[in-house]
RNA sequence: GGGCGAUUAGCUCAGCUGGUUAGAGCGCCUGCCUUACAAGCAGGAGGUCACUAGUUCGAAUCUAGUAUCGCCCA
């Protein structure tokens, strides 16, 4: 139970000024971008949500690494443009439209007809469309929302269109009938991308054919008896002797009238099944392979709903899965069932519907993919474009070189339709007889257009440049057109990242952008992804709303190091706020000192500063620098962390401690400049991250003009003249003493706030030390409550005192009437172990002669100098020890 | 079958180009409501870096293999 006093508590509350900042910095349009010849630019496209999602961890997580990029190079002077913009996702938003429909008022897309249907989804998309948008704002994404686009809107359509026309005539885009992925329950061709191999546990029915000769029968082993009405031959290996004076006769194929023959194909594995094959080309991809090579017929038994049709027997009108039952049952009565074992095989699902695909002929439409492939290929394998972690890239080499045409016709109404136009018969049916028209516009009237739409991809991979006005000649996409860097998961590598890199160097000559930012995808806290079935998702907004966008932010981005999955644990959540509340109480420490209105400068030089002063001016300094690194990597975990343990761990621990005046006192005006200076350096650091509580408190530290926010502020630089190494390292003795200190007083169960002595021995040759000690003595006294310090050289051990030992420094702590002899020794004991220990490994290295040797001199050096060290602590602990006298026995 | 990733404190994870006395947050233990913050402060415990072999003066880090888990492709 919480016994802290309620009127002293201050917590931050994200509620009160993050909707307030957006609606500021959006209404004065600050994220707005433009051609700009004195700024470079720097370009993220958003990768376009489905107009029908809903935001997830996903969306959060990606969002707030390009929000943070975007943000940084703003700041650092780029013309920084994100660019937003939604995905019509054809079949997802067709499925939803349609479902409403039903359910509201009981009809079909076909009752509707196909033009009222597409105004209905239009209407959707008017009244729903942008609610992932709206949440988007939420989380503080920054990006031009002047320049958000839709990939149905008009420009991208026609970009779309375009497209289409531009690589028909190059021969890169084509007809014709092949071996399809069609989904029964979308019912419509998908690509082979959009097809997920799933292992499951089936079964393998060895089915007996009849020779036609009489003499017997060929067992074939098959996972899915039913095609086996569409069997136009069985297949067997030319050197399985079992069945060489088989191949060349026939068989009759059960449940039918049909006779079909034996041939042999290298392809066949004799040790599967019984090592006989049963061919169906029109419904396996391999059999397909093998009856082209045999000029085998293809018998389609199949309807488009996943029923058999009239070539299906009795079996015609039947579902698949309720024709394969049927089937096994028949042919067990008929005694053709040899047996059924149970096999773990793989069936093709649909990523979207997850129901079984059914391979089947179809003509469709689609791309040749190698000559898109090569130029893509080679940017990554010349390095002009990088994967973020380099790993990715070898998926990339792998799916590229073994690409295979793409199918982007899609039996939809939601879509781009295909610019084809087809002569009709005076019946008004499409003229086979004569050939179609490529066209953008109907070519002559009475023509009638292609009834299908494009693949959604097929207008996502101009993302890039049809956004910013393509195949226009626009400013915009002169300006910023490449891309600096894409920021997107694994799961659509290959769906559109890789498409997107062959679109943009096609159709613009330059790859869209030169760095491939590939995050890890959210977990739940088991591991598992999140899915609306299983009920674990956490809703970001449920987040944001419980800890605020800046602690949302600042959790996903710590987490998010080098593109490892998260197992997200909401309570993760508490170290952004706990963190957020930190940075709003420390403003507080000097902020409560400051007049209205006021605007405080240091006037001081960096030499006339405290030495905490300088310490922590170092600290912000040389931080800068590994920031900037870090960030330029992509390291954007590692940054923050740096800007975490800067301000948390440096600036609120110790400076501030250090500057804060006594209960009662009013601050300088001076140290108030400092502290305001180092916070709002810090605050420029962190803006990126965690935009709303930085850009409220920027807001606060000065009277500000018009339009000047934190947003807009200029990135810090490392300012060389404000670092000071020595500074900073007689500063961190004192910090080691002042830890040694408050050690042995928890130890001695000394109450911290009680007051203690201390005598601090200061070696011969360190004068510097020695008298920025005595300098410096408040510094024990605020964190130590050490009252009257005394710093001696090679001073002696007050008697009844415990000792700590910092380099060749030592520090007494009189504990009269507290010191326990016995937890003294113990105390020292177990440090001189610990160190012996220490001193035993450098010893070992140094005395082997190959160490020394061959290791690089400043390594040998450091050893050195490390066994020095260690060696005085030693003799320093071990007189410290002796010094205690005797054990007592008594 | 092929490829990739993971395995580090009780939990979740950092640890980059080999040289650290292996770090963080949470949790745990002790003491504190010390006038910025109990969503906090101070102190502390806790690790044969999955295993085996190798390379090297030196391995959590590089190589090979093994095990377990996960992902992708066929």
């Amino acid at each position: 139970m919480s016994s802290s006093n309620p009127a002293r508590r201050s917590t931050y509350d994200p509620k009160a000024i993050e909707g307030k900042w957006y609606k500021y910095w959006e209404e004065n349009n600050l994220f707005q971008t433009r051609p700009n010849p004195d700024k470079k630019a720097h370009v993220i496209v958003m990768p376009p949500p489905n107009v029908t999602g809903r935001l997830h961890m996903g969306h959060a997580l990606q969002d707030t690494i390009q929000d943070a990029l975007t943000r940084i190079r703003r700041m650092q002077g780029y013309e920084a443009l994100w660019l937003p913009g939604m995905d019509h996702a054809g079949i997802a938003t067709q499925n939803v439209v349609e479902k409403t429909l039903i359910e509201e008022e009981g009809k079909t897309r076909h009752d509707l007809g196909r033009e009222a249907f597409i105004d209905r989804v239009w209407d959707w998309k008017e009244k729903y469309g942008d609610i992932i948008l709206k949440q988007k704002r939420r989380l503080g994404d920054s990006c031009d929302w002047s320049k958000e686009r839709f990939t149905m809107d008009d420009g991208f359509s026609r970009a779309v269109q375009e497209v289409f026309v531009r690589l028909y005539e190059e021969g890169l885009v084509y007809r014709g009938s092949y071996l399809i992925n069609w989904c029964p329950v979308d019912q419509t061709a998908l690509s082979d991308e959009e097809v997920d191999n799933i292992e499951r546990d089936g079964h393998l029915w060895y089915i007996r054919y009849p020779l036609s000769s009489g003499d017997g029968h060929i067992t074939i082993a098959t996972t899915r008896p039913e095609t086996m009405l569409g069997d136009t031959a069985v297949a067997v290996h030319p050197e399985d002797e079992r069945y060489s004076d088989l191949v060349g006769q026939t068989v009759r194929l059960p449940l039918t009238d049909r006779e079909i023959p034996i041939i042999a194909d290298e392809y066949v594995k004799s040790d599967f099944g019984a090592g006989a094959l049963k061919i169906t080309p029109a419904h396996d991809k391999n059999d397909f392979d093998i009856g082209a090579k045999h000029g085998l017929a293809s018998i389609n038994i199949m309807n488009l709903d996943g029923t058999l049709n009239e070539e299906g027997y009795a079996y015609a009108g039947m579902d698949r899965f309720e024709a394969r039952k049927k089937i096994v049952a028949d042919l067990e009565s008929e005694g053709l069932l040899e047996k059924i074992e149970p096999y773990k095989g793989t069936v093709p699902i649909s990523h979207r519907s997850k129901a079984v695909i059914e391979p089947l002929i179809s003509r469709q439409w689609f791309v040749k993919m190698k000559p898109l492939a090569e130029p893509a290929l080679e940017v990554v394998r010349s390095g002009e474009v990088k994967f973020y972690p380099k790993r990715w890239e070898n998926e990339y080499f792998r799916w590229l070189e073994d690409i295979r045409d793409w199918t982007i016709s899609r039996q939809l109404w939601w879509g781009h339709r295909i610019p084809v136009w087809y002569y009709t018969t005076d019946e008004g049916e499409v003229d086979e007889t004569r050939e179609f028209v490529v066209s953008i516009e109907q070519p002559e009237s009475g023509m009638v257009q292609d009834e299908d739409v494009l693949d959604t991809w097929f207008s996502s991979w101009l993302w890039p440049f049809a956004t910013l006005g393509w195949p226009e000649k626009t400013e915009d996409l002169d300006y910023f057109y490449p891309g600096t860097v894409l920021v997107s998961g694994y799961d659509i590598l290959f769906f559109w990242i890789a498409r997107m890199i062959m679109a943009g160097l096609h159709f613009m000559g330059k790859p869209p952008y030169a760095d491939i930012f590939i995050t890890g995808m959210i977990k739940d806290k088991l591991g598992r992804w999140m899915s609306k079935s299983l009920g674990n998702g956490i809703d970001p907004l449920d987040m944001t709303e419980q800890y605020g966008a800046d602690a949302v932010r600042f959790c996903l981005t710590i987490l998010c190091a080098q593109g490892q999955d998260i197992k997200l644990d909401p309570t993760k959540f508490e170290m952004g706020r706990n963190f957020a509340n930190k940075i709003w109480n420390a403003f507080n420490v000097f902020g409560q000192f400051m007049e209205d209105g006021r605007q405080y400068r240091r006037t001081s030089s960096f030499a006339d500063l405290d030495l905490v002063e300088q310490w922590m001016l170092t600290r912000l300094n040389q931080s800068i620098v590994n920031i900037n690194e870090d960030l330029d990597r992509y390291r954007l975990n590692d940054a923050l962390t740096r800007i975490y343990t800067l301000f948390w761990g440096d600036y609120c621990d110790w400076y501030l401690e250090l500057i804060k005046p006594p209960f009662g006192e009013e601050m300088d005006e001076e140290k108030i400049a400092l502290a305001l200076e180092l916070f709002e350096n810090m605050l420029k650091l962190l803006h990126p991250f965690m935009p709303f509580i930085t850009e409220e408190l920027w807001s606060k530290l000065r009277p500000r003009q018009k339009g000047e926010v934190c947003m807009m502020a200029d990135w810090p630089l490392s300012n060389p003249d404000e670092v000071d190494i020595e500074a900073g390292n007689v500063f961190s003795v004192m910090q080691e003493m002042i830890s040694g200190i408050r050690n042995v007083k928890s130890k001695y169960n000394v109450p911290p706030g009680k007051s203690i002595t201390a005598t601090l021995s200061i070696e011969h040759d360190q004068e510097d030390l020695l008298s920025a000690m005595r300098e410096h003595d408040n510094y024990f006294a605020k964190l130590a409550k050490v009252t009257d310090l005394k710093v001696e050289t090679a001073a002696t051990r007050p008697p009844a005192s415990a000792s700590i030992v910092v380099g060749k420094n030592q520090v007494f702590v009189p504990l009269a009437g507290m010191i326990d002899l016995e937890v003294e020794r113990d105390r020292l004991r177990k440090e001189i172990d610990q160190k012996e220990k220490f001193r035993g490994a450098v010893e070992r290295k140094l005395q082997n002669e190959q160490f020394v040797s061959r290791a690089p001199t400043e390594v040998v050096d450091r050893e050195r100098q490390k066994e020095i060290d260690i060696s005085h602590e030693l003799d320093r602990l071990r007189a410290s020890l002796e010094e205690l006298g005797p054990v007592n026995t008594s």
